[in-house]
DNA sequence: GCTAAAGTTTAACCTTATGGGAAGGTCAAG
DNA sequence: CTTGACCTTCCCATAAGGTTAAACTTTAGC
């Protein structure tokens, strides 16, 4: 009795595109679905939680090939929490590092921002800290 | 009596990789540099300023296309510094937003990697949130 | 002066995650 | 039967590089 959606439907109904769940299933993300006779690939409830899994993986920075361990962890029932939890804990600090390069970044250009009156005159210290020799 | 460098030593000297010093030079980013009889390009001190200018922009985080009209700036001796100032604003503004959001996943994963016990057990709050039915 | 190593050339393919479009098959409504 | 909205596969493009390979040039050793 499990309705059967078309891509669109379920790309609609998980939040991601069309072209995103084809991809996803030829780069092995995802099983190969069914298909009806004329070649449209159906989705029943439970490939449309995998999508819904997927879509928020991505929400949360998580890579593909790492969603995809994710994902055969959450459909193994023989798991250990351990390994999902070393994942994310991975993750966790990839993301703080990137937050951390771009605070740096961030607190530089605020300071030659503030430097360079901004005007109608060539003078400019932005230019001159790029252009400068010393680092 | 200026020194040329072949595009290894300018890319020793200026800490790209000859790689993307062709690159640039290929996507219209540096003008088309004087080559030997050879073939060899070389790279003069004023050339060599515009690579590190280059490197100081992309360790910055500009993109490519923001150089470019930083460098055009640059060499425009008649430019307004506030066109400078408005390229580095919009990318500060960019950087800005770029560490709110990781900041959001970040507060997100380290919620979820607490309520995860990661031990041999299966049960893990870290898949069921990406499985869950809210969002 | 010869040879071998190191450097350079172009070109092509790989990466990540996603978008765009062409060319053609299918389905439902009118 | 036509129209329009889907769907299919296939190829191309992005940003900012990395890697590899075949062929050529330059440099250093002897």
């Amino acid at each position: 009795m499990t309705k059967l959606l078309t891509i669109g439907e379920a790309a609609k109904a998980s939040g991601l595109s069309a072209k995103m769940i084809r991809h996803y299933e030829q780069s092995g993300l995802l099983e190969k679905t069914p298909r009806t006779e004329s070649g449209y690939r159906l989705y029943n409830a439970q490939q449309l939680r995998q999508l819904h899994f997927i879509r928020r993986g991505r929400q949360l920075g998580f890579s593909l090939e790492e969603i995809h361990s994710l994902l055969n962890l959450w459909r193994d029932p023989g798991r250990e929490s351990r390994e999902v939890k070393q994942i994310a804990e991975q993750h966790l600090q990839d993301v703080a590092q990137k937050i951390a390069e771009l605070q740096q970044i961030h607190g530089v250009l605020q300071k030659l921002a503030s430097q360079c009156c901004g005007d109608s005159h060539p003078d400019c210290a932005i230019l001159d800290s790029l252009a400068g020799p010393e680092t």
